[in-house]
Formats: structure tokens, sequence, C-alpha cells
DNA sequence: TATGCATATGAAAATAGTTGCATATCAACT
DNA sequence: AGTTGATATGCAACTATTTTCATATGCATA
């Protein structure tokens, strides 16, 4: 189960957080590369708090709901880094494009084109969050922490993917675009 | 549940197949975007035919052990078209290496930049493998038939994948490499 | 002759993930 | 005074996936 380790490894560079913070700060991070929804998140924090590898404390608000706050354990740090320092296991993809375009043939090339560029869309839009990022929070590498040293690196590979996947896009609409009808 | 959609495109242009040769081809084809076992594809290939969107029929074979061959149904058909041209949901993505890389400073860069060359290597393979068959297969685009096409729109997003992929694994080894140790 | 390998199918248990529901506080707006 | 929205946490049911185990044939190899 990774999400554990998803969860520690957005926990352990933080103050302890509350499952709500960190459940923003998950999708606003890891959760680019992990999805996880805050009723997976806060049952996870329970089972880890269990395994006494987190530990929570409530912290009572006047003008909030009261909060429960976890960190992570020296337990929980070693046991992220056992799980750091062995070999990541291949994801498991799931690209449902990719399925439809396998049989993209039965259909109109129309709507498949409407579909590529509804993605497009969508790969553009992430594309420019990040570019953004890049801009604001990393304009000057030279003066990164090591922390933000790996940010920048996790933030390089979005831009890569996102280039990468837009360029493919348009590839198949030209591709698509510029076919007579055959068969 | 999409992995009974990605079963009827596996089956769709194809003869009629038995579960051991739909999961032999799933995962030369369709798999490279959608995993599946052997027990999820047989598991499932039985609920599709309970629910009128498969028909099997069982092929009694001398030198092998007897099999059981499923085609799709008109109803079948259907639902595959329906849910191709409804918009693809978002992929959930699950990159292991990412989440690792978030907390990359707990370890030596040594041992992260191992791991990006193991990673590099299998993309590299990956990479060696859609390239022989895009020489081999779609060495004269203008000739392919309609299916061909859509197939090849597939390679061409995963050849586009792998390189962007190994530019990206590059771009971070040479970015540690040039580390000072900072903090 | 036994051992492994490819073919062929599946059950069962455990783990993980999604979806819908439920509850509660407090601030701000209507 | 009531509604909406952000904060804050979680249960329960369902669906999906992974892992382990099981069985059987026939061919080739040691």
């Amino acid at each position: 189960m990774s999400l554990s380790h998803a969860i520690l490894a957005s926990l352990i560079g933080e103050s302890p957080s509350s499952g709500y913070d960190l459940a923003k700060r998950f999708n606003a991070t890891v959760g680019f590369f992990w999805k996880a929804t805050h009723q997976q998140i806060y049952k996870e924090l329970a089972r880890l708090e269990s395994e006494g590898l987190l530990e929570s404390e409530v912290v009572v608000q006047e003008e909030r709901p009261d909060k429960k706050i976890y960190g992570v354990t020296e337990e929980g740090k070693e046991l992220l880094l056992g799980w750091l320092a062995e070999p990541a296991t291949p994801s498991p993809i799931k690209e449902e494009l990719q399925v439809k375009m396998h049989v993209g043939y039965l259909l109109p090339k129309e709507i498949i084109i409407d579909e590529l560029k509804r993605h497009r869309k969508l790969h553009r839009e992430r594309l420019d969050l990040y570019n953004e990022r890049e801009k604001r929070y990393f304009s000057d590498v030279e003066k990164l922490s090591d922390k933000g040293r790996f940010r920048y690196i996790n933030l390089r590979s979005g831009i890569t993917f996102e280039k990468s996947r837009i360029g493919w896009i348009d590839e198949a609409i030209k591709f698509l675009s510029e076919f007579r009808a055959i068969k």
C-alpha cells in the first residue's frame, strides 16, 4: 500500500498537519502524481497512527472546528527511508484516452478530434499552472535549498510531460485531419 | 468500471479469442495503456457474457487444453460505441518515482541518481520496442487502413512519452550531479 | 522419467479505491 | 433568520485490483 508512503512523504518535510490541511497540500503537490480523496487520507492517517508511524495531537480552535494534527514519528521516518531506498515499482497506467484511440476508427474522426482538442485544453491549462509555478518559485535555481531542488525536479517532470502530451495531440490531430477516407 | 471497455476494445476488431489469447494480446496492445492480470480478465469476460455483451463458444482442442472463445455481441458493440462518444475521465496517475523525488533530499543523491538511471534504462528499452514496431509495421503511413492509422497514433503516443521521459531523466541527473551540497 | 514451460482457466482472500452519506462549527452574505 | 461556503472529520457500501493458490494438458528437454 503506497498511499501510506505518499502521505508520509507529504507530511515529513512540513510542520504537523491536520487531515484537512494535508489533503489540501497533498492535492497541490504529491497529488499531481498520486491521487487521494479526503476519505482515503483520513482513514490512512488513523491506520498509520495505530501502527506508530504517526503521532497526533488535538488542537482546540476558537474560530474554527477543532482539529487533529499529525506528525511523523521516528519509526515513520525510518519506514519512509526504507521505502525510498527500494526501487520503485512500475506505475499502473490507465490511459482511457489511449484505449479510445485504439478503437477510434469506430467513430467519425470529427468526434475523435474534438475529444483530442478537449484533452489538449486540459494539458495546456496544467502546463500554464506549472509554468507559473516555475516562474514564481524557481526563477533562481542556483539559490534553491536541497528540498527546493527536488521540488523543482518534479515540477520539471510535470512540464516535460504536459509539453510532450500536447505535442502528441497536435501530431495526432494533424494526422487525423489529413486522412482521406479509406476502406 | 472501465476494464470492461478496454476488454471490449481489445476484442472488437479481432476474431473471437480465448481469455488466454486475449490476455496476451491485451498486454501487447491496450496493455501499454491499461494493465490487467489474467485473473481480472477471466472474471470480467464471465461478467460481460452474463450481461449479454459477449458471447462464447467452447473449442475442443486435440493438442492443447480446450478453450472458450469470446466475441462481442451487437449489444456489446453498442455499449462500446456509447462509451467512446463520452469524454474520457481524467486518468488516476500513480507515479511512485515522483513521490520519491518529492522527498529525494532525504537520501544521498547517488542513490537517487542510480534509481533514475534504472528508470532511464526501462524507458529506453520500451522506446526501442516502440521504434522497432514503428519501423516494422508503420514504415509506409500512407498505406495504412483506418484501423492501422489509429494503432499508429497510439504508437506515436508511446514513443513521444518515452522520449520525453528519458529527456526529463537526463535533465534531472544532470541537475543533481551539478549539486553542490547546500544546507 | 521427471522437470520445466507454454497453454488454458479460474476461486478466494486481502488490499485499495470510489461514491454517497453524515455531522458539526463559524463567518459572511442575503 | 436562513443560506452558502470554508473548515474539519469520518462511516459504510460498493467496486476494483492484487496476490495467492489451484488444476489440467501436452511438448520438449535433461
